[in-house]
DNA sequence: TATATTTGCTTAATCGATTAAGCAAATATA
DNA sequence: TATATTTGCTTAATCGATTAAGCAAATATA
C-alpha cells in the first residue's frame, strides 16, 4: 500500500487553479494573500495530507535546520540528558539534531565530522574525545563557515563558544569539604593533564591544597585514563604508600568506584579511614556502598545553554566565531563515602 | 573567514570547459566519461575543495540516504551498544542516522516519529516507549510509504520486521541455572504482561517451573515497572512472606539492584539464603557486591542485524512489510548473586 | 475624476545534482 | 570503402519549494 506519491504544493496548486507560488506563501501566512485562499489552502493540504518537501525547502533556502552533535559516548547519564535538554530546545526552534558517538576516538571524531558536514549540518556541537590532540578536524568545521560549540570538553586553541563547567572551582569546593572533614593528605586520582577540564581539576586541586595550608605531595597526584581500571590500580598503589591519604579526590565516577572496590576488599573503612570523592554522579555512585560523594554538572542547563547559544549563531549572518566560556557553578553532592 | 561559497560542481565545470553533467557523471565514475577528463575533474574537486551538496542529490533522486532511529533512552549500556554497531553498518552503506530519545513518553515519541518524516528520513528503526499502548502513530509511518523496523521492543500487531532476543527462552535458562543449584520458591519480579517482551518473560518463567515440576506460587510473581524503587518495594514485600522465596529472578538490573540493597540491608545473604539474578547486563551489575548473575543481550548482533534488514528493504522498490522475526539467544552470565 | 497605492496573485528563475535523450567524432565491423 | 557501434561528451529537463519581479484589479488619495 500507500505507493502512491506525495503530495506536493503543485498538486494543491492544481487543485484549487492558482500557482504553486501562491500556495507557498499561503502555508507561510504571506500578509500579500487573501485570507480566503489561505483557508482554501489550509483546507486541501490537510484532505490530500500535504507535508512539506524538507530537502527542496533546505536547498532553495541554503540551511538543513539540522545540527550535528558529537559525543564520546551516549550511555553516561550525563551526555543522555545534555542531549535530552539540547534536543528539547532546538527542536522548539525548528531545528533537529543528529547525535553521532565518537566512542572517545580521533578517527571516528574525524569521520562524525565529515559525516555531518556531508549531511549539510547548519552547525556542530562536540564534545571532545579523550584521545583528541590534532584539532585540524575542527578547524575543517570552522573553515566550512557553519557555527562549532564545545560543551564540556574543549580547547581554548579552537576559538569557538565554550559551555561546562568550572572545574578548577570544582577541586575547590571537593577539597575544602574533605579538609572541613578534618582530612590532611587528600590524594588526586585524575586524568591527564593535556585535557583542558582534567589539568583545571589538578591546579584546582592543587590550588585548593595551599590555600588551606596543606603541603603537596606529588605522590598523591596522580594521572590516568581514569577507567574503573586505573582507579583500582592507583588506588592499589596509594594503599602501599608508607604514609597513607586519608581522603581520595577522584576526577572522575567511574575510576572512584574502582578505587571503592579496591579499598572494601582491604577492609579499608571508608570513611572513617580513607574518605572518597567521585566526578560526575553517575547514577551507580548513589547504588554502592557506601554510596558515593560526587559532583553533578548541571547537564540539563549545559544541554539547554549549549543549544541557545547555537541558535543565538544561526541567527546572526556573521559568522564571527570567538573565545567565549559560559561556565557553569558545579554542585557537591555529599554522601557516605566523606560522611 | 570562510564566508566564501561552497564549491558547486558547475564551479569544476567552469574551470574545465567541460559541462556540468560530465562532472557528476565523473565524479560517478561513469564508464561514459574518459578517464582523461575523470582525472582532471577529481584534480580540481580536491582543489576546489569540493563538497557535493547532499541535499540537492537527495532531492533528485528522492533518497536522503538518512534513517530515523527513535530509543527510549541513550544512557542504557545496551541502547548505547546497539546504536554504534547499527551506525557503523549503515555508514558503510553510506546511510547516516538520526538518533532521538523517546524517554519512555508516549507523546514524545509521537512527536519524534512526525519530527524524523518532517526530515524525509529514507526508514524508521525504533524501540517502543513503555507508555505506548496505542500504535497509529506507526502505522504512519508505514502508510508513508517507507519502512519500519522494530527492536527489543515491538509488537506483532505492526507487522513489520523485528529484532530481538529469545525472551521466552531466557527465562528458561534463568530457571534452569536456579534449578540446577538448587533452588526450588523462584520468584520473579516482572514487568507488566502487556509488554511484550514482560510478558514473554512471565510465560518462560512459569513455563519452566512447570517443565521443572515446581508449583507456580502467584503471590511469587509480581509485575512492576522495574525501577530500582520498586524493586527494592517487591523485595521488601517478598522479605515478608511466611515463606520466602529462595531465589529471585528480575527482568531488569536496575529493579535487581534495588532488590539487592534491600537483601543487603536485611542481612540476607546473597547467594547463600537467596539467589539473584538480573536482566540485561548494565555495566553495574559486575560492579556491586555481590555482582549480579544476568542476561547479555547481545547488542552487537542486534544493532548490526536491524541495519542490515533496513538496508535489505531499502534496496527493493516494492514495500511489502511483513511481520518477520529474528530472534537471537541470550546469554546467561553467572555470577556471585547466584553462585 | 485622475493618479497613487495596495492587494492578490502569476511568471520565471533559482538552489545543485542528476539523468534521459541525443549528437558528433572515433573506432569497429562487414 | 560503407555502415554499425562505441566513446565522450552536451543539452535540457527534473526533483519541490521559494522568492524577486511584475502585472492587473481593487482601493485609497488628491
Amino acid at each position: 500500500m500507500a505507493n502512491k506519491k506525495r503530495t506536493t504544493l503543485k498538486d494543491i496548486a492544481n487543485k484549487l487553479n492558482i500557482s504553486p507560488a501562491a500556495v507557498s506563501k499561503a502555508m507561510h501566512d504571506d500578509s500579500r494573500i487573501s485570507i480566503k485562499t489561505k483557508e482554501a489552502v489550509k483546507r486541501v493540504a490537510k484532505e490530500l495530507n500535504y507535508q512539506p518537501n524538507h530537502l527542496a525547502s533546505a536547498l532553495r533556502k541554503g540551511k538543513s535546520h539540522l545540527v550535528g552533535v558529537i559525543v564520546p559516548r551516549t550511555n553516561s547519564n550525563f551526555f543522555s540528558s545534555v542531549l535530552e535538554n539540547m534536543e528539547s530546545v532546538l527542536n522548539k526552534a525548528g531545528y533537529n539534531i543528529i547525535i553521532t558517538q565518537s566512542n572517545e576516538s580521533f578517527e571516528k571524531e574525524c569521520k562524525n565530522i565529515d559525516t555531518l558536514l556531508f549531511t549539510q549540518v547548519d552547525g556542530i556541537i562536540a564534545s571532545m574525545a579523550n584521545e583528541t590532540v590534532d584539532l585540524s578536524h575542527y578547524e575543517k568545521i570552522k573553515s566550512n563557515g557553519i557555527p562549532l560549540i564545545m560543551f564540556d570538553r574543549g580547547e581554548n586553541d579552537l576559538n569557538v563558544d565554550y559551555i561546562g563547567i568550572n572545574d578548577y572551582e570544582s577541586s575547590h569546593i571537593i577539597v575544602e569539604h574533605l579538609v572541613e572533614k578534618g582530612c590532611k593528605r587528600i590524594a588526586h586520582i585524575g586524568g591527564y593533564r593535556r585535557t583542558r577540564i582534567f589539568n583545571n581539576r589538578i591546579r584546582g586541586y592543587v590550588d585548593a591544597l595551599k590555600k588551606n595550608n596543606l603541603p603537596i605531595d606529588d605522590s598523591l597526584i596522580i594521572e590516568s585514563s581514569l577507567t574503573l581500571e586505573d582507579g583500582r590500580r592507583e588506588m592499589e598503589r596509594l594503599l602501599e604508600l608508607k604514609d597513607r591519604p586519608d581522603a581520595v579526590y577522584v576526577a572522575s565516577d567511574y575510576a572512584a568506584l574502582g578505587a571503592l572496590q579496591v579499598l572494601n576488599e582491604n577492609k579499608v573503612n571508608v570513611p572513617k579511614d580513607i574518605r572518597l570523592v567521585g566526578f560526575g554522579n553517575e547514577p551507580f555512585t548513589s547504588l554502592v556502598s557506601p554510596s558515593i560523594t560526587t559532583v553533578a554538572q548541571h547537564s540539563k542547563d549545559i544541554g539547554r545553554i549549549t543549544a541557545e547559544t547555537f541558535l543565538n549563531h544561526a541567527s546572526k549572518d556573521d559568522i564571527k566565531q570567538s573565545l567565549n566560556k559560559i561556565i557553569l557553578d558545579a554542585e557537591l553532592i555529599v554522601r557516605d563515602s566523606s560522611k
